[in-house]
This record gives C-alpha cells, structure tokens and sequence, in this order.
RNA sequence: CAGGUGAGGCGCCCUAUCGGGGAGCUGGAUGCUCUCAGGAAAGUCCGGGCAGCACAGGGCGGCACGCUGUGGAAAUCACAGAUGGGCGUAAGCUUAUGCGACUUGCGUAACAGAAAAUGACCGGCCCUCAGGGGCCAAGGGUGAAAACGCGGGGUAAGAGCCCACGGGCAUAUAUGGCGACAUAUAUGCAGUACGCGGCCGUGCGCUGCAAGGCCAAAUAUACCGGCACAUAAGGGUUGCCCGCCCUUUGCCGGGGGGUAGGCUGCAUCAGAUAAAUGAUAGGGGAGCGCUCCGGCGCUUACAGAACCCGGCUUACAGUCUCACCUUUUUU
RNA sequence: GGUGAGGUGGGUGAGUGGCUGAAACCACCAGUUUGCUAAACUGACGUACUCGAUUAGGGUACCGGGGGUUCGAAUCCCCCCCUCACCG
C-alpha cells in the first residue's frame, strides 16, 4: 500500500475545475464540501480550495491545504480501493480545525464516493 | 534595587514514521546525493534595475520635494548637525524650515467685538452759539489672535512722539564654523497671524512582469491552388453580338493574423505556476502560575517567497548586549 | 501579482476649514382621516457617557480607527483597518 502523493494526482486547469464544480456530485462533512467526478485519469486527482474570504492571511490557508492534503494522502488507498476520480475539496468552516476532524471528514467523503 | 530613555541582536531544538518542490548523477524508469522559506517574505508608501511604447532639439504646462554637511544609482532614505515651537524632573522624544517680509503680489481671519488691519464702543482732553465740532489711543471690555514690553521725559489729554534698557526684522563689517548658523559692533526699519493657484531651485516621458517575447487546438476566415455545379445573374474586355476572364454556391488542400491553452520572462545554494518548503507522535530547552518541593498545568509570537534590489511603515510570545537618566538607601 | 476608487443616522446620500450632530428622500414611531386598512397630511425620530429625585431640559464625545497641522477638522497631511472595481 502506498503512501505517495505525485504532482500526476494534483489538478489542475481553469476548465477541468469549473466542470468539476459544475457537474460533480456533491458532497458534505463538516468542515469540508467536496464534488467528484468518477474517470478522467488513470489515478485519482484532487484540488484543494480555501477560500480567501474566510482566511485573509495567507499562512492559515496554507495550513488548513497542507493538512487537507496530508489527509487525502494518508487514506486514499484504504477508503477508495481501487476507485479512481476526480476531487475537489471546499473548506468551509470559518476557524481552523485540528488535523483529526479534518482526516475524518475526508475519510468519510473519499468512502461515500466510491460507488457500491 | 526599582522605574525609565536610546541603539543593536536572537527569534526554539532533537528523534522516529510517512510525504513534497528543485538540481545533479544516467538516453529513460527505479534509485542515490545535494538543497528548500522571512525580519518583516506583509502593506504597496517611495526610489531604482528590467521590459514595451513614445521621442531631432528646446519651451510651456503638470506632479513631487524644499534648513546645512556627508554617504548614496536614487528616494517621503541613513548618519551627524543648525534654528524656532511642544512634551518630559532628566536621559531624551517630537514637529516645522526656500523667496515674497526695512514701506510694494493675492486671499482668509466664522461667532463675539467699536475695530481682524485705512482701528475707536465705553473712555481721556480741548473748543462751543449747548445742537455739536475737533484731538488721542493710555485704561476697560470681546476674542484663538488687538497694533513691541517696561520705566522716564513730554503733552490740553496722549502716543516709539523722544530717550535709556530689553525684544523683533534687514543690511554691512569683524570673529568662529566646510556649512546651516552663532557672537559682537554700526546703520536703518516697524499693523498681526495663517495660507496660496505667485516666484525661485532640484527631480520626473508614459505604462507596468497580468510588462514583453515565442509556440499554438477548435470555430470562423483574408489570400492562394484544385475539383464540382451552372451556362443562371452581375462586372470587365471597343458601341452591339459571339468568345474569353473574374465574382456569386459547395467540397478538398495550403495558409496568415489571432482565441482557448502552453512555454519563456524566472534565478546566483528557494524558484513554484490550483502553486513545494510539510503532517503526526514523543522528548528536551526557555518563560509564567500553583505546589504536599516529588512534580503538575499553561504558553512558545508575528507571520508564508511569486521578476529582482535599496528604503519607509505596520505586526511581533519571549529573551540577550551596550550606553545613559531619575528616585531612594549605603559608603 | 499590479492599478485605481471609496467608507457620513436603520438604508440611499449631500456637505471639502467656522451657527452641521449633520440637508434631502425612504424606513421606523405617534396623531389626523376611515367601519377597518392602504394612500394622503401633520409631528417626532442617532448612539454612548453624564448633570438633573423624576418629567422636561442641558453638557461632553462620536462622520471606519489612531496620530498631526490649526484658535477651530467630517473637510487638510501621515499611518492602519475594511469594501468595491479594473488589468489574462
């Protein structure tokens, strides 16, 4: 089982992401909101999004992506098994959440997208 | 010892597990080695480099700045200093500064007050035909600001009207200083404060890396070639006819500009591009609080490069070094 | 990343050195009208602290926040905060 988190799995474009958020199906956990989209590429590809809004400085976003990410990392091969999609990861809450709610919400949004 | 002032520095460390960006070793993958955030990276307030556009040369206009010296590519920059004002017992901090001012650019000075700059309400004095006419600017009152201060002379009453002392401004000379300026002497001047589009000096062409350069799907298409359809319409070729050529329709191929997008700009031990520099766990250090002196709990800041430099400003847990001041006590 | 504009009662928004705590319109509140409502008309209407036994009435501060210039600042200057627009 790997571990590993290529720039092949981050996504990116302006387009692939407005379609993501167009058409992807939803999905909520507080404190993140995701859309996914089954295909597209051999491996699962994420991006990862903060808004500026409710973060102004720069360093606690960053924080809040790097732990999001660290997430992904941590559990992809467990929760999916194989399935691979494309993701989009809102942060919604207006404070920073500890690393252990965060990987929670992730695991439950990765295993809800697998289909069954 | 306590409190304070100024200048400068540091701004957590180690281990384990799992990861990321860049460069090199190889033609490629695996793998290995090296390297990977700040003093403010921030705000974008100034100044440059760099890039494109404009530009013979000069002027007007516009904008910014405005005490002196040194440094600097330059700056609303740094250091040292000058003069005036404000704060502080003090160390010190802070703010302003060209000319127009020895009589002469323009504007403003609300309310109050007689008057806010050709001063006269109350008041003082003189004359009087008793209605008034004239002189004065000391005292009162208003105001943020009231016509140099104070003493004497002088006068009808008074007044820089005159004189002494003091203060202000200008000029000249001397001395000290690179200089701003200071001190002294002489002469002269006199209704205040603030501002300005006036004048003088210095600097500035404009726009900014989303600048600029290169490559370049799909769709439409300038232009070029070929084929098909048609002999229809329009135009040209001599006025007319025939003939010939071009255009109008469709398809195929080539093709320029250019959009999405990508590369470059972008590295000198960071060099990304939906953006790396980390996550989790344990231990240690430092500080604070509690303490049954075994320990326990809390805190460990501000903050994340995006073309690069020089400054300024703002944010910052804690901690270190040096110099100085004040109060109290002791010698 | 860069460039520019703005912030004034609950809302829109004038005021650009002096009687402006602040015009005007809307909203809110009270009254007139009506059987009741709407419309119309009339009036009143910011917040905090404070003086006042209370009612009435008065004082001080506040124009995003903090400094400065000035006798006097919403207005002029400097620094922060926030909002919006533009540049591929």
């Amino acid at each position: 089982m790997s571990f590993s988190f290529d720039k092949e799995q981050r996504l990116r474009h302006r387009e692939t992401i407005s379609d993501l958020s167009a058409k992807g199906s939803p999905l909520f956990k507080f404190p993140i909101k995701a859309y996914c989209l089954p295909g597209g590429a051999p491996v699962s590809r994420y991006a990862v999004a903060v808004p500026k809004k409710n973060f102004k400085r720069a360093i606690k976003r960053n924080l809040l992506k790097r732990r999001i990410r660290e997430a992904i990392r941590l559990n992809q091969a467990e929760c999916l098994d194989g399935f691979a999609g494309d993701y989009l990861f809102v942060y919604i809450a207006k404070d920073v959440c500890e690393y252990a709610a965060i990987e929670a919400a992730v695991r439950e949004i990765l295993t809800k997208s697998r289909p069954q």
